[in-house]
DNA sequence: AAGTGCATCAACCGCAAGTCA
DNA sequence: CTGACTTGCGGTTGATGCACT
């Protein structure tokens, strides 16, 4: 960010008026300049790193010996990696994070060329902002790679940092979708739902040219389920559809023939079927089964208003334009399919475990499955749309008392007693290194 | 075109651990 | 053993640029 950094700037020199002094000589703050730069790299070039003290005596810089630390190791290291973020680094920032949280040294130490600092601000501002939202932190396999190494070192006497990090618990202030479990056959065919799932994750923020390059080459499929609000989605954010990889766009190609099916397993009725087969973004006159919410394509009046935005960020806009002779769903449909009806405890802020991301809503299954263990077993089978539960919700969310995630007790075991049907988690085997 | 809000990133700060005299 | 000093780490802040209205 050189460009930043002014030369001479006035507030440069303001800055040093509150700093240390050094011999007299008021220690400088504020960015570095061309000149501190080169008189850096100099000195270490000539002295080699370490000893920043040292460099902060007989550089002649007017820095402290922390700051040049820094400048070098962030900004000046020739081994420094430039530009963005690549996906598999993104890959390997979310795997580390969910094994041993906040440590960006660490994980720096895993990604040459890569600072701390870089790391740092990527996950500040990129994936805490997921979290706010009220997206889950981590991909799925994340999440279960992380428990099943939870349930290995559990087994083990070992203590997991993954099992009291704050990252995995619970993100309060939205809706997680009530879930289905049941046994999960592997023949059954998860891609619609899935790719519904997918239309509504965002796990990671990158540039959209790289992320439809990695689209293009992965083979990993990463899904997952969403309780972002329509409202609050990220403005502009490229990322909305990663992981609209090539097994999605199998999926697609699957389906993109058989509108019906494809309808049928979103689980829209045949109304919708012609519009996900057409040029043109879909006008619904269907209602997604099990919601409340009609949806009304033409109609402002009848929008709702947690439907108002729905731009389709740009990344969904070439892919849905990607040169098909018999074009996929508008990627904009699954944009709306996903909306989920208003809720009233959407806004409440109400310290519900519902309210979290998925991780949360499988422990909470977990949790008040057991303490009603006597009660009906269709009373779980609300779908991922559908709300037309209330007695359950209710009743589950007085059973859930604890806002703490129970993960270090009973991800294990929740892990082992269910499987998502409804929310599919379509990873495939994740590769040998944890790929998805 | 101007104003506003947001995203990004460099840099600072405080703290803790390590080292050494 | 202790205190001073150094180094490293993680959290936070502030400046800047961009997107949106």
């Amino acid at each position: 960010m050189t460009s930043k950094v002014g030369v001479g700037s006035p507030s440069v020199e303001e800055a040093s008026s509150g700093g240390n002094i050094r011999g007299g000589v008021p220690l400088k703050k504020g960015p570095w300049t061309k000149e501190e730069d080169a008189v850096l790299m100099d000195y270490i070039r000539k002295h080699g790193e370490g000893n920043w003290s040292a460099v902060q005596k007989h550089s002649g810089l007017a820095r402290c010996g922390k700051s040049c630390r820094l400048r070098w190791s962030n900004h000046l290291r020739p081994d420094l990696k430039k530009g963005a973020l690549t996906l598999e680094e993104v890959r390997r920032i979310n795997e580390l994070h969910a094994k041993i949280g906040n440590k960006w040294a660490q994980i720096a130490a895993k990604l040459p060329g890569r600072t701390d600092n870089e790391i740092k601000n990527y996950w500040n501002t990129r994936i805490k902002k997921q979290q706010r939202v009220g997206l889950q932190m981590y991909p799925p396999d994340i999440c279960f790679q992380a428990f099943s190494e939870n349930k290995q070192n559990k087994e083990l006497g070992i203590f997991s940092s993954a099992n009291s990090h704050p990252d995995f618990l619970p993100i309060y202030g939205f809706e997680s979708p009530t879930v289905e479990f049941k046994k999960l056959e592997p023949s059954q065919q998860l891609y619609p739902r899935a790719l519904v799932n997918i239309a509504a994750s965002s796990f990671f923020d990158i540039p959209a040219t790289s992320l439809l390059a990695q689209a293009l080459s992965s083979s990993n499929t990463c899904s997952g389920l969403s309780t972002m609000h329509p409202s609050k989605r990220i403005r502009g954010s490229e990322s909305w559809f990663f992981g609209m990889t090539d097994d999605l766009f199998q999926a697609c190609h699957q389906y993109q023939n058989n509108g019906s099916l494809f309808a049928q397993s979103l689980g829209f009725s045949s109304s919708y079927t012609h519009n996900l087969t057409s040029d043109h973004h879909p006008s619904f006159s269907g209602e997604i089964p099990g919601s409340h919410a009609p949806l009304n394509g033409n109609s402002s009046s009848s929008e709702p208003k947690w439907a108002k935005k729905l731009e389709l960020p740009s990344l969904q806009i070439r892919m849905a334009n990607w040169g098909s002779p018999s074009p996929l769903p508008s990627l904009e449909s699954f944009d709306t399919l996903i909306q989920y009806p208003p809720n009233e405890h959407a806004d409440s802020g109400s310290l519900s475990p519902r309210n979290s991301g998925l991780l949360d809503a499988v422990l909470y299954e977990s949790q008040t499955s057991k303490a009603s263990k006597h009660s009906s077993h269709q009373e779980t089978s609300c779908d991922v749309v559908d709300d037309s539960c209330p007695d359950l919700q209710e009743t589950q969310w007085g059973t859930y008392s604890n806002p703490i995630s129970p993960l270090g007790h009973s991800a294990a075991s929740v892990l082992s007693e269910y499987t998502p049907t409804e929310v599919h988690w379509m990873s495939p085997p994740v590769n040998s290194d944890g790929g998805w």
